[in-house]
RNA sequence: GUGACCUUAGUUUAGUGGUAAAACUCCACUCUGUGGAAGUGGUAUCGGGAGUUCGAUUCUCCUAGGUCACCCCA
């Protein structure tokens, strides 16, 4: 925003990132942390893929009609020629490092967990910026719809407990596979085309481009058209069917409340039979528009797709932004740092020389320490602590490095008293308690 | 990619066609070894560039960034 350094635009981040600090840096960290052990929990393992894949990787597994393909990839070229994109989503990399380490050796299914930045060049909003973070699961090797529950049970929990936010809706739908959404899709096609004239702009695009997102449309002219439309549900194959009951039916028994939402698309090419999507459920009075906080699905042909034999998959993700954005917008950041117990302090040059030493004794000692060794007068020195909540101060002054003594002070009640640097620690540690 | 609104100190905001004001923060000094106070001072080429004008922070255009909506998605 400043410029200072002339025109030239050296102070200014790029439009859509962010600088992550302080409260903000350290709740992302817990949220982070409490996810990867809930995730441990149900069996999965970490892993962390490249920010730079080839282009090819996303280009052929997600589609190359899709937004994402089309506008939003970061791309750039290597001196030898190679096209290289910022990764724009997570699944298809650890696909691709899934068979390109030979994880099929391993038992079946895979469970993998990960996080860190994705990218899209698309125009930033609310709860969307160019680099964003994701915490995804993965399940690889294992067609049964258990899995499915898993990945979807797994992330419901991280966002209940490890973001703290409540109640989630989970939306589900199933799209069928390769096969019985091709009938659909003409089924669907040949519905809608005989309402071109009625449907809205983007509507009668979406015919053409991507079907399945007519079911999206949140236009009030194209919803009673919506309604009439043929349901997918109705032409899934006996195998399809099959997994979307199976589903259905274990997370009933796990007593996950969700919404059949017949409407619920994904925009991937790769996706199949399971779809769901993961919302704050609304709450009347609030007028902003609900964020998707994750979403996921099933994409047994992806490995396929990528030119090798089947390997069956689901997996999903949650937006860590948004989560943290709509705990911020509901007030529910813990905004928690560490008071700091002790502060340092030193007055002249021979202390000053001395007082990184001092401080490696605390460490050592695990006694957490602020200070401002920049400065020489006790006076601001005092000052920063009394600003900061210290509750003790330890003065190391010229007197007192000669003496190899330490004054500890008590903020408080203003007491002072003179101790040992042998016997500090030991001091410390007693006041503390 | 399309559209709307916005951009004045570190922050939040005044203000005017004749080169800017307040509050809080920060830094320094008053006060060279004892804090939470007070006082004084310091910190902005008014996002950047071009144009209109005798003169623009103020008007116009472009650009960058911010916020929001659409498309789409996490």
């Amino acid at each position: 925003m400043s410029k200072k350094i002339n025109n030239k635009g050296l102070i200014e981040r790029v439009r859509g990132m962010h600088d992550v600090m302080s409260n903000e840096y350290l709740i992302r960290k817990k949220i982070i942390e409490k996810a990867e052990n809930i995730a441990s929990f149900y069996g999965f393992e970490p892993i962390q893929t490249p920010h730079l894949e080839r282009a090819e990787l996303f280009t052929s597994a997600i589609g190359e009609s899709t937004d994402i393909i089309e506008k939003e990839m970061y791309k750039l070229k290597t001196k030898g020629g190679d096209n290289l994109v910022l990764r724009p989503e997570g699944t298809a990399p650890i696909v691709r490092a899934y068979i390109e380490h030979g994880m099929q050796t391993k038992p079946q299914p895979v469970m993998l967990y990960y996080h860190g930045s994705f990218f899209r060049h698309e125009r930033p909003q609310r709860g969307r910026s160019r680099e964003f973070q994701q915490f995804g699961l993965e399940i690889l090797g294992e067609e049964n719809s258990i899995v499915d529950a898993i990945i979807i049970k797994t992330l419901l929990t991280i966002l209940e407990e490890a973001v703290g936010i409540k109640p989630i809706s989970v939306h589900i739908n199933s799209i069928g596979d390769k096969e019985c959404r091709k009938v659909y899709q003409k089924e669907l096609t040949t519905y809608y085309k005989r309402k071109t004239n009625d449907l809205c702009k983007d509507c009668q695009y979406r015919l053409k481009s991507n079907p399945l997102r007519l079911l999206d449309c949140k236009n009030k002219e194209c919803d009673e058209i919506k309604q009439g439309a043929p349901q997918i549900i109705n032409y899934l194959c006996p195998g399809c069917t099959n997994h979307f009951k199976e589903l259905l039916e274990i997370l009933d028994a796990s007593e996950v409340s969700y919404f059949l939402d017949q409407y619920l698309v994904r925009g991937l090419d790769y996706y199949s039979r399971t779809a769901f999507e993961f919302f704050l459920e609304e709450n009347p009075d609030e007028e902003k528009m609900s964020l998707e906080l994750g979403g996921g699905g099933r994409y047994d042909s992806l490995a396929h797709i990528l030119g090798n034999k089947n390997i069956p998959g689901v997996g999903g993700a949650i937006g860590v932004d948004r989560a943290i954005k709509i705990l911020s917008e509901k007030k529910k950041l813990s905004v928690q740092t560490k008071t700091p117990e002790v502060f340092f302090i030193q007055l002249g040059s021979n202390a000053k020389y001395k007082s990184l030493f001092l401080l490696d004794i605390l460490r050592k000692a695990k006694i957490p320490i602020k200070h401002s060794l920049s400065r020489n007068s006790l006076k601001s020195q005092l000052k920063i602590a009394s600003k900061l909540g210290a509750s003790y101060v330890l003065i190391l002054g010229q007197k007192e490095t000669t003496d190899n003594t330490i004054i500890i002070r008590n903020m408080e009640t203003t007491s002072q008293e003179i101790v040992p640097i042998s016997k500090l620690v030991d001091r410390l540690k007693k006041k503390l308690k």
